[in-house]
DNA sequence: GAATGATTGTTCCATATGGAGCGACTTTGC
DNA sequence: GCAAAGTCGCTCCATATGGAACAATCATTC
């Protein structure tokens, strides 16, 4: 008896199932990388963050990412105290620091983000070259669609 | 500038776009259950399980679950201090209890869930019949193909 | 140019949750 | 029949993380 065996009495069969996914593919790496590489979840947010956007703040990662400002804080020091990022001074405002990727930050990052892309091959290993795209085609339309309704019922005043 | 605008530039095209949706699907309805229910996560899962396998011990849970003894513990206790389940002796066995949904219980997990069912629908509303179908079919493949991959690498070490 | 209000980043605090260990009970093996 | 090992549920402990408040800085208004 496990938790696959519900799938289909469920009366939500895509949410669980995404949720059934996420967890047994997002979970055990991210276990992996605070055991091996000694790295928070908020700290794996800023590092990926910085990945596609070198030189924010931390305020705007906090923005993107819509995680707690006290969280982006606590990861950006963890990250600069690891040599993993620099910060140098907002010129235009002296409150903000804009943040930098050092060069054992990003093969950090790789490092981590190799395993995910392994991770995922295997996961998507059972569907054809053409069931993949339409896969991913239709989960891109469903997020793309995740504006118009995260503010609708029953989300409406359920976000933090 | 949010996550949705890094979609494009992340190596694992699947596996993101399945926890962001994840995330915006989930997470907002858990924290309302939360606040307005006063209901914690593993409280959640110990009552979707007893709902579709009435009269399980706390173990059985955890074991369905994979969640830790001690979690599903608190959730018990928690549960049957609000009336929501009851525990009866396992009369083949003095350490177990087997536990019960009351109606107090069904009723909430009922009202709980009325909330994902119509977050889903919202979630796939850009979707058309036939594509939800290819969508859960396609997902449905991938589930039951957790246990292939979940002991190889990346994997293998990195569970709890 | 001073004052009031917003914003950034941080620290303090509360708490949910996982890990380790511990009694109570059961099973196994002799 | 008994000792040793295993199992069940729980409590103690450590900690990751979200909320609230606060100092420093900027913007806005008069």
């Amino acid at each position: 008896m496990k938790l696959i065996d519900i799938l289909d009495a469920v009366p939500i069969p895509v949410g669980y199932r995404l949720a059934f996914l996420t967890n047994f593919y997002r979970e055990p790496l991210l276990r992996r990388m605070e055991r091996e590489h000694g790295l928070m979840r908020p700290e794996w947010t800023v590092l990926i963050c910085l990945t596609y956007r070198d030189g924010v703040a931390a305020r705007d990662i906090s923005e993107i990412t819509e995680q707690p400002s006290n969280s982006v804080s606590r990861g950006v020091t963890a990250l600069e105290g690891k040599g993993l990022i620099t910060r140098s001074p907002d010129p235009d405002d002296a409150r903000r620091s804009l943040l930098h990727l050092t060069d054992a930050g990003r093969a950090l990052h790789d490092a981590i983000m190799a395993d995910y892309v392994v991770a995922e091959a295997e996961m998507t290993a059972s569907l054809t070259a053409a069931e993949r795209a339409t896969l991913l085609s239709l989960l891109d339309r469903m997020c793309r669609d995740v504006p118009r309704w995260q503010s609708l019922p029953p989300y409406d005043g359920a976000r933090r």
